[in-house]
Order: C-alpha cells, then sequence, then structure tokens
DNA sequence: GAATGGAATGTTATATCGTAACATTCCTCA
DNA sequence: TGAGGAATGTTACGATATAACATTCCATTC
C-alpha cells in the first residue's frame, strides 16, 4: 500500500498544517455516530455539537471555549451542559483530556484501546496522540508492585513542522 | 521481627505508611536552604512556609490548602503569595506540579536531572516519584522529529501499601 | 551611612476551570 | 399511554490561577 501524504492523519504522524482537515473532523462525527448506534447510547444534538467543537482542529479546546461555540448563534447554555457532554465523550473514548493543558481533545481511534501518550507542539498548540508500544511496555515494568490503572503521558516541545520554519 | 522499613523513604521505592517522614520533610528543607545558598538566590521565609507545608506528606497539595497553612496564625495573604512561591520551588526543583490533580509535591533530588515519572495512588493519594530509564529511553524514542522540551508522566493506581490492606 | 535599583512581597480585582443540587423535558418501552 | 430513566435546563457556588500596580526589603555602590 503507497504511503499517502495528503490524506487525514494516519495514525503515529504529527498533524501537518496544511492536512484535510475537514475529513477528520467529518470522519471523527461519523465514527461517534456509528459506535455510539452500536453501544445502545445516544449522539444527542449537544454532544455533537461538542465533540464537532473539539474537532475544529487538533489543538486543546478549553471547556468554556466549546461553550462560547455553543452559545454563538444566541443559545444561553451553562456549563454544565458542556462539562456533562465532555463526560460522555471522554467515557465512550471519543475525547481525551490534556491535563496539563486543563483543555480537551479528540480521540483519532475511539475504537481501540486507549494506552496512548500525547505530543504537544508549544509553538502551534497541535497535539498528536500516539501509542508506542515501547512506551506502553516501558511504564507497565517501571512499578513493580504498583497496581496501575490509568496513565497520563504528555510531552512538550516543538513539532516536526514548526521546527522545521523556525529558522527564518 | 520485620525488616527494618522506618528510615526516610529510598529512591524508587514507594513511601510505606510508617516511614520516619519527619526525616523527608528535614531533609528536604535543608537540601533547599543549601542548594538556594549555593545558587545565590533567596530562600526567604515564605518559600520555607510553602515547602514545608508541600512536604507535610508524600501526597499532592492544592495552592489553596497551602495558602489556609500560611494564614492559619492569622496572616491574611492573598493566593499570588503562594503561587509567586510555587513558581519559584518549581523552577529551582524543589516542587513538581501533578498535572492530574492541580496540585503540587515535594521534589526528592532537586540537585539531579529531573526526567522522572509519578506513582499516584488512588487510595492514599501517595506520590512517588521514579526516575526509570528505559521509560526515558522509550520516551526519548516514540517521537523522532519532535524537539522535546518536558514530559508529564503520571500512573494512577493502587499502591503496594495499600494493595496489600485491601483484601479485609 | 545614604542613594539606588532590582528582587520580593502586599493588595485588589478578576479570569478561568469545574461541580452541586434540583427542576424540567425528552425518549423508550412495557 | 403512562411510568421511569436519561438528558437537559437553571441557579448557584466552589476551586484554581493570573493581571496589574503599590510597597517593602535588601545588596551594592558611592
Ligand atoms: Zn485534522
Ligand atoms: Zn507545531
Ligand atoms: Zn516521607
Ligand atoms: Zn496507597
Amino acid at each position: 500500500m503507497p504511503p499517502r501524504k495528503t490524506g487525514h492523519a494516519k495514525a503515529q504522524s504529527f498533524p501537518a498544517p496544511n492536512h484535510d482537515h475537514a475529513a477528520c473532523a467529518t470522519d471523527a462525527l461519523a465514527r461517534a455516530e456509528r459506535l455510539c448506534r452500536a453501544r445502545g447510547v445516544r449522539f444527542t444534538e449537544i454532544r455533537r455539537c461538542v465533540l464537532k467543537a473539539i474537532w475544529q482542529s487538533h489543538a486543546p479546546i478549553g471547556a468554556y471555549d466549546i461553550l462560547a461555540g455553543l452559545n454563538a448563534k444566541g443559545a444561553r447554555h451553562a456549563p454544565m451542559v458542556v462539562y456533562r457532554a465532555l463526560e460522555f465523550l471522554q467515557a465512550n473514548g471519543f475525547v481525551h483530556r490534556v491535563a496539563s493543558q486543563n483543555a480537551f481533545i479528540g480521540c483519532a481511534h475511539p475504537d481501540e484501546g486507549h494506552d496512548s501518550q500525547f505530543l504537544i507542539c508549544r509553538k502551534c498548540g497541535t497535539v498528536a496522540e500516539i501509542a508506542n508500544a515501547a512506551v506502553s511496555t516501558a511504564l507497565a515494568n517501571a512499578a513493580p508492585g504498583f497496581a496501575v490503572e490509568s496513565r497520563t503521558v504528555e510531552i512538550s516541545g516543538v513539532c516536526p513542522h514548526c521546527k522545521d520554519h523556525s529558522h527564518a
């Protein structure tokens, strides 16, 4: 299979600035809808709007920015509305919380397991979710006697795209 | 007689519930004072008090709980006071922020590099800071092309001590 | 022992993030 | 069609963090 570079972001690669992001968002919403149907849970209008707001970009978005988007057309939703939707979306693996930024990011593979790590670009804000087996293995072996339940791995730095353009 | 476990916590081991924690705190404050002198920076009374509050235990403490401690004797410090001290203590490696809890924890080896990871016990709240070489290596290799600047690795679960006592 | 200038702290106000509690509406299914 | 649970509306509040500017402290210099 020939590598494609202009399709929607492939797992493990950092999202390029000029990729077809509309496809990312469309795909994510479609996946969520399909998975909700399969799981017998309701993908309501608010949940869809919140997920859509999160998929506006590959940068994490804060709950109150999501709220502003919800209310942009005159609605007067309260913060609870957003946090409840986020709770649902996280429980279903559609969204991850970026702890180091108190913000939220869409998940590109909500149907698989979630032993993943995040790369966060300090310059453009873009976040890439990776699932590196060596990291997972190392983490699993790092804490003998400790019963691991969840992991938060967030790596900050400069992404390849920003690095290439920083010598100007 | 069980093996003696009452010395102060050794690197890489999870702090035991009954260890001599007064020694942890005393040592941490003494180390901080010595390092500040060596670095030509001021270890002021407020900074000392904040660091002492943080070393009350091996569980992360929130900024406002630190503030309450500062103000316990009648003072009326504002939150800024605590956050400024925390900024200084973090910059000097005496304190780490636990992103997943918006709280702060003392560092047991502020004179070394800080490529470390945190184990957080869900039951007792205790946090162990470890520096696992395999994890560091795996993380370094996980993101080719990405210029890493800082890492947040926080593993939640149940510590060995709580696990041993959970069968009641 | 003043003058000075940066570091540290004091102070007020506000921004940002998150949840409790209870009322109402909506949807499903018997 | 009428429960009954899920979802949302609404009000109020709690928790975390920073901006901006005034004042004080302290080491250095003259
Ligand atoms: Zn995209
Ligand atoms: Zn970037
Ligand atoms: Zn201790
Ligand atoms: Zn424990």
